[in-house]
DNA sequence: TTGAAAGCGCTAACAT
DNA sequence: ATGTTAGCGCTTTCAA
């Protein structure tokens, strides 16, 4: 018999009549409890009728008594839109679930009336806490009911001083991105940057700088150019590229790469050996099956998701400003 | 003074002596309870003290009285690998959402403990039931655990009778494909498939057999061919179709597509006015940016996801055989 | 070594 | 129209 059956859920009652002794005895067996002596043949007995009956603890009377939830809450922005928002979710997942928590999670699309509806409800879940996630880097206004829980923000973060964040190290990564070049052996490296204002697009032009500095390579600002930041923008500006004669290119993310490919494919110019191409994101589908594969920078969502529970959790600590930044490792393929 | 201090968070009693009336007539107020008589004044004085007190129900006080939860459990096996799972994800969620419903996430990446832990995890929440999804289409033995409660499959399947399943409907889906080159003029059309077996590759070609009989071409079975199941499959089947002299191909996947593309441009065969190609999947980081953009067909991931509560929750008729297929939607770009 | 009993916050009969 | 009360399944003193 196991608690398959369609009745009445097997309840610890339930187990305790079975074994011939009252619930206390049965909580204490089940939960292994340090301080309680329960005689060899009666635990026995509780297990033996805990197996039978197919006996589960009820996780809500557990969270009732105990006062509060093994829930951690975690809004998205957008968990479909990107493969991003999924390693988020897969990092904090996989975190929680370590330190015994269970995530609850909240897809808003953007839609501020389903954000307060999602965070309504994990507030009446009494989670532990709530991770506020964006699929990509940028600031945020906190919702207000964020506030009303403890609270972590993954891969954004706000202005109101205190408010913890976990966020990439753009500037870390911009520099990275540049070093892939240098240690290559270039010296004209092009940056290809994008038109919209962003962390991303500020702290990895600085990461640039600094690696070239830090080269003693000079900083030739007409190599620092701005295009959209996908394919077409890509495309568009092989051209100026070319012209100012750059041996290596870093290039905002890994789309924009794929349209250089296809604007040096269509001059006939070879990469790596006529130009060295670099992207950022590490976004799987793109830059491992580009032809050459593409070395990039990855941006750590894994770990922003993992990082957002230890935070919260006070595993990590963070610094005094609250924010703290993970590593974009570098990504050696074959374009750089 | 709101829910956000750090004391005691405030109960249903707090709010009853706060408004100088009863729990019971709380409880009546904030469910807005249809046979319930509440003077309008008392009504203003508890909703009052409501909002004064920023007053939280109890959800697991509410689950644990009703004997029963609003959670369903999600476990998927590969919540990063793919952008797919994501979407399951989504679909399920603004599903469950829509009845009320919160999703409990797991992610097992295909580990046994892990998937046994989870599922342990939902029992012990009492969830309504649970969906069990995998990332592609396939054949599922079922973990003994998961007969434990209600459940449906999604984009998996059992072979032990009467388990519901959601699928995508490879068959008419390869039909789709078929029908694209058909309909923009082809005769000849070749079919990549893949070498290793799955639903999808029976399915499909089944499919695309179907759609040329039902245009009354003949099928050739020598413009049928097997490949890897990625770009360099995709690369490789290159010379055999255009020796065949196919007009159109339609591929496995999108990933073939990608492959044949490389092939076809190193030769300096033009899509699709020389040769026209169709993927499958719609992956989109891949079909919307190759050039010219990828005709498809998509796996309808989000459906997946949405049917498979509909069908968890008694709203969705299943067939006798207890699985339901979702259609594979024809997306038409710029390759045929 | 074990059991009795008091709640955790809430809902739903049943009183009043 | 509102209040009393008995649980829901469990943990946890405290007593035996």
């Amino acid at each position: 018999m196991t608690g398959s059956d369609a009745g009445r859920p097997v309840t610890m009652r339930d187990v305790a009549a079975a074994a011939g002794v009252s619930v206390a005895t049965v909580s204490h067996v089940v939960n292994d409890k340090p301080g309680a002596r329960i005689g060899p043949e009666t635990r026995r007995r509780v297990q033996a009728a805990v197996a039978d009956l197919g006996y589960r603890p009820n996780a809500m009377a557990q969270n009732l008594v105990r006062g509060g939830s093994k829930f951690i809450g975690l809004v998205a922005d957008a968990i479909a839109t990107t493969p991003f928002a999924g390693q988020i979710i897969h990092g904090a997942q996989d975190e929680a679930w370590r330190h015994g928590y269970v995530l609850l999670v909240a897809n808003t699309e953007g839609n501020d009336a389903a954000e307060k509806e999602a965070l309504a409800m994990m507030l009446e879940h009494k989670v532990r806490g709530v991770i506020y996630s964006t699929w990509y880097h940028r600031r945020v206004e906190l919702p207000p009911t964020l506030t009303e829980s403890d609270h972590v923000l993954v891969n954004c973060f706000a202005t109101d001083p205190g408010v913890r964040a976990v966020i990439p190290d753009e500037i870390g990564g911009g520099r990275t991105a540049a070093q892939l070049a240098i240690d290559a052996g270039h010296r004209r490296i092009g940056f290809v940057n994008t038109t919209t204002a962003s962390p991303a697009r500020d702290g990895r032009l600085i990461g640039y700088r600094d690696a070239l500095k830090a080269a003693g390579l000079p900083v030739d600002e007409r190599l620092i150019m701005d295009t959209r930041p996908d394919q077409e923008g890509g495309y568009a500006v092989v051209p100026a590229l070319l012209e100012r004669g750059v041996t290596a290119v870093c290039c905002h993310n890994d789309r924009v790469a794929m349209g250089v490919y296809d604007g040096l494919r269509e001059r006939g110019v070879g990469v790596p050996d006529d130009l060295a191409v670099i992207g950022f994101d590490n976004q799987e589908v793109i830059a491992a099956h580009l032809r050459p594969p593409l070395s990039t920078v990855a941006l750590p969502h894994y770990e922003l998701g993992a990082a957002g529970v230890r935070v919260l959790l006070g595993l990590d600590d963070t610094a005094v400003t609250g924010i703290v930044s993970i590593p974009c490792p570098p990504v050696r393929r074959a374009s750089a």
